[in-house]
DNA sequence: TCTGGGGTCCTAGGACCC
DNA sequence: TCTGGGGTCCTAGGACCC
């Protein structure tokens, strides 16, 4: 049986939340309105585009420009910063609505998802509810969505990027030839900065184009990749919705440091208050980590990683943070100017089924009894308020604000 | 005052075993 | 004194997404 599938993107998401929230604050302007941008902090280093608006977007500003880039381009733009919990806010409002009409629901981002409405199976219902859909969150939530409506997820996300803001597209079978393949190759799901040259070298310029090449020939060149792109400029994705909770397959804490750093004693206290944030919230999720993975960005914009296996799967603060320091101490030479610095965990399990697996093991009772106090205070007070004794803290430090929930 | 941070998946190549 | 080959596991790096 055809699925029908609808992908919801929240237009300019984080602009447009913004907005609301200042709207609701009391705000005489509307930044939808005028050329604005939500941005990251240059005086932290982390100065790009994270959203724009409309008007921001015909002077010619790009997401992940850099504010340097976006003020050249429009002189006069108002530069707004981010609030991830305001954001999560509307996100779940967002999906508390959608709730109502199927539970079949994949949160794919923080503003976007999938909803598998095979049970509507009237092409008309399908079209109706989407148009409720869209009404419903513009005059109840205050902001606009895009909606792509297709028998797969491929096509239902195709959809919803075609034409902006607060629009509903079809894109069934029968309409990919005329809605999909005149479009350039860049815009097909999947192919980045990387693919596209090199697609242009072998005279292919639209998704048309990709379509009728030899799957063969792409996956001599492409590999896996090759095949995937091929089926996709076809219209062909047997993807489901994943509308079940899922665990995180890895955990990471990374931050561009507001200036270069040599000193390895540096480099430790930050990679301690990584670490923290990082089991924090592995705990949180119940998951144990058998593998740690440290990252390094120089100066120069070189990055490099290294990782390494635990004996045991674990969540505990001190063992995770012994194994991240004996990798950072293997990557680092000396003279290094460090402009970011990264922990994350993989090969993620579930903690109960490591316990029932293990003899009673009572290594580091103690220690785990401190990481559960220190949590417990972290999830009543808030995460930035409790730091661990003994060390100076390297947020603080640093004015290190982001390190966030 | 250029160039974020959170993820997922894939691949090439090395180590090691039979 | 010329060095196969299949399999698995692991690591570093890269590509892509929002």
């Amino acid at each position: 049986m055809e699925k029908q599938i609808l992908h919801i993107d929240v237009n300019n998401a984080f602009l447009s939340w913004s907005a609301v929230e200042m709207l609701k604050q009391g705000s005489q302007i509307d930044i939808r309105e005028i050329p604005a941008i939500i941005g990251g902090d240059e005086t932290k280093r982390s100065g790009i585009v994270l959203a724009k608006s409309m008007k921001a977007k015909e002077c010619g500003i790009r997401t992940a420009d850099t504010i340097y880039q976006a003020r050249k381009k429009c002189p006069n733009i108002k530069i707004f910063s981010s609030n991830f919990q305001i954001y999560r806010k509307y996100s779940n409002e967002l999906y508390k609505l959608l709730l109502q009409y199927t539970d079949k629901i994949e949160k794919f981002s923080i503003d976007e998802c999938f909803l598998d409405m095979t049970e509507y199976l009237m092409k008309d219902t399908l079209l109706n509810k989407a148009k409720e859909i869209s009404k419903r969150v513009k005059e109840e939530l205050g902001f606009t969505v895009n909606i792509g409506v297709a028998h797969n997820k491929l096509l239902a996300k195709m959809a919803s990027d075609f034409t902006k803001p607060d629009r509903i597209h079809t894109l069934y079978k029968e309409e990919i030839p005329t809605k999909m393949w005149p479009l350039p190759v860049s815009e097909l799901f999947m192919l980045g900065k990387r693919t596209v040259p090199k697609l242009y070298n072998m005279q292919i310029k639209t998704i048309g184009d990709l379509a009728k090449m030899d799957k063969k020939l792409l996956e001599k060149k492409f590999g896996k990749h090759g095949i995937m792109m091929w089926e996709y400029a076809n219209g062909i994705d047997n993807s489901e919705v994943h509308y079940k909770e899922e665990k995180p397959k890895c955990v990471g804490n990374s931050i561009t440091l507001p200036e270069n750093i040599v000193e390895l004693e540096k480099l430790e206290e930050i990679l301690l208050a990584l670490t923290e944030q990082v089991t924090f919230r592995l705990r949180k999720y119940n998951l144990l980590a058998k593998t740690v993975n440290v990252q390094l960005r120089t100066k120069y914009f070189e990055d490099t990683s290294h990782q390494g296996k635990l004996t045991i799967s674990t969540s505990s603060t001190k063992e995770i943070y012994e194994k991240a320091k004996t990798l950072l101490h293997q990557m680092y030479h000396k003279p290094m100017e460090i402009r970011l610095l990264g922990v994350r965990v993989d090969n993620l399990v579930e903690k109960e089924e490591i316990q029932l697996s293990l003899f009673n093991d009572k290594r580091n009772e103690k220690q785990e009894k401190l990481d559960k106090v220190v949590d417990e205070l972290k999830n009543k007070y808030g995460y930035n308020k409790i730091t661990r004794a003994g060390k100076m803290n390297a947020g603080n430090l640093l004015k290190l604000k982001d390190i966030k929930k």
